[in-house]
DNA sequence: CTAATTTCTGACCGTGCGGCCAGAAAACAG
DNA sequence: CTGTTTTCTGGCCGCACGGTCAGAAATTAG
C-alpha cells in the first residue's frame, strides 16, 4: 500500500514533471483563477487529455505541483543547514537557503502559494489537512527549543516565532513577483540580522 | 468623478453590507474556489440577480469586500495606534490592535487573504495593482523611520521590517481558521515582544 | 386611490470548465 | 516483420459558472 511497487517509465516521468512545470508557471503568471486544465496543457505543447492521461485530474495536479516544490526546496535546504553546527547558525542558513531557493525559483514558490492559499477541490473541503503546514513549523519549533536549552536562544514562544519566520519568508514570493528589481541577497541577510535579534538572549 | 454625488438609498446600503457580509462568510469556509454568485446570494437568502444588481459584478464584489474589512480595520486601529506617543509604543500598538481585530473578525481576514492571494478578476491580470499593498507598508516603513531617527530603533530596512510585520500579522488568520483554540491575547505579545526585540537599539 | 420608481425573482443565455473516450500514433517486445 | 502495450489526439459530454432580462412585487410619491 502506500506507493504502488511498480516504478513509472522514463516517458512518464518526463511527462510528469513537465506537466507540472507548466502548470506552476501557469499559476504564477496568469494566477490560478486561470489556470485551466486547457491553459495549462496548451502551455506544456500537448493536447488537454496528457493532463488527465497522467494525473488522476486536477486536485492531483495541484497537490503534485506544491509536493514537487516542496521536496526541492527540502533538498536544497537541507545540506545547507546541516552543515552549521549552533542553532543561531542554522538559522541563518535555513533563512538564507530559503530566500536563495525563491530567488532561483521565484515562479513556483508563487505558484505553491496561490495553489494553498487559493485552490479549493473539486468536493469543497481542502486540499491539504489542518496539520499539514505545521510539519514545516515543526521542523523550527525543534531548532528554537534546541536553542534555547543550550541557552543561545532568549525565552519565546517556538511556535509563535516559526509563524512569525514562515510569514517572513512566505511574503518574499508576491513581492519579487511585482518588484523582480528587489536585491534578494540582501533581503536575507536584514532577515537575518531581524530574527538574530529577536531569538537572542537579552544582554541583561 | 471619482465618488457620484447621489447617496446610496437606505435599502441599497443594507444589501450591500448583507451581500458583503455573504461574500465573505461564503469565502472565509468553502474557500475563494467554491465562492460562486450563486452560493454567495443563496447564503444572503437572496435571489442571484440581486447580486447583479447591487454589484457591477463579481470582481466589484471582491473588492468591495477587501475594502471593507480593510476600512474597518483601519477604523479600528487607527485610534489605538495614534494614542501611543513613542515609536516604541505605537508599533507595539499596531500589533495588539492587528491581532485584536483579527480575534473579532476572523472570518472577515480569512476571505480578504483569499481574494488578494487567490482571486483573478475576468479577464484575467490581478485584482489590485502591484503598488497596492505598498499602502499598508507604508505606514509602518514611516513609523520605523521615525524610530531610527529619533534613536529607539536600531539600523535596519524599514521595508524588510515592514513586510515582515506584515507577514507576521497576515499568517495569523488562516492558523487561527485550523486552530481556534489559540489564544490570540497571548499570542500579540509574543508578538510585541519578538519586534520589540528585532526592532531595540543594541545595547552594545 | 393611482402612478412612478425601486427592488427583486426565476428562468434563461453563452461560455468554459473538468473529465472522458474511441481510435490514431508511437514505442516496444518477440 | 507482427502483435502488444503505452502514449497521445481531438472531439464530445454534462455541468456550473457569471451575467442578463422581462416581468412581478414592493416601495414611494402625489
Amino acid at each position: 500500500m502506500g506507493q504502488p511497487a511498480e516504478e513509472l517509465s522514463f516517458i512518464e516521468r518526463a511527462r510528469r514533471t513537465q506537466i507540472i512545470g507548466a502548470a506552476a508557471a501557469t499559476i504564477a503568471e496568469d494566477g490560478i483563477g486561470q489556470a485551466s486544465l486547457a491553459r495549462i496543457a496548451k502551455r506544456a505543447g500537448v493536447s488537454k487529455g496528457v493532463v488527465s492521461y497522467h494525473f488522476a485530474g486536477k486536485d492531483d495536479l495541484m497537490k503534485q505541483v506544491v509536493l514537487a516544490v516542496y521536496e526541492a526546496g527540502a533538498a536544497a535546504m537541507t545540506p545547507v543547514i546541516q552543515a552549521a553546527t549552533t542553532p543561531r547558525d542554522r538559522l541563518a542558513a535555513y533563512l538564507r537557503s530559503n530566500v536563495a531557493y525563491i530567488a532561483a525559483n521565484p515562479e513556483a514558490l508563487q505558484a505553491v502559494i496561490e495553489i494553498v492559499s487559493g485552490y479549493s477541490p473539486e468536493g469543497g473541503g481542502r486540499l491539504f489537512a489542518p496539520g499539514d503546514d505545521e510539519v514545516i513549523a515543526d521542523f523550527l519549533v525543534g531548532l528554537f527549543r534546541e536553542g534555547q536549552q543550550d541557552g543561545s536562544f532568549r525565552d519565546f514562544d517556538p511556535l509563535v516565532m516559526a509563524h512569525t519566520v514562515r510569514g517572513a519568508i512566505d511574503v518574499i514570493a508576491p513581492r519579487h513577483a511585482r518588484h523582480p528589481e528587489i536585491d534578494l541577497e540582501a533581503y536575507a541577510e536584514e532577515l537575518v540580522a531581524l530574527f538574530d535579534a529577536a531569538t537572542r538572549r537579552e544582554s541583561s
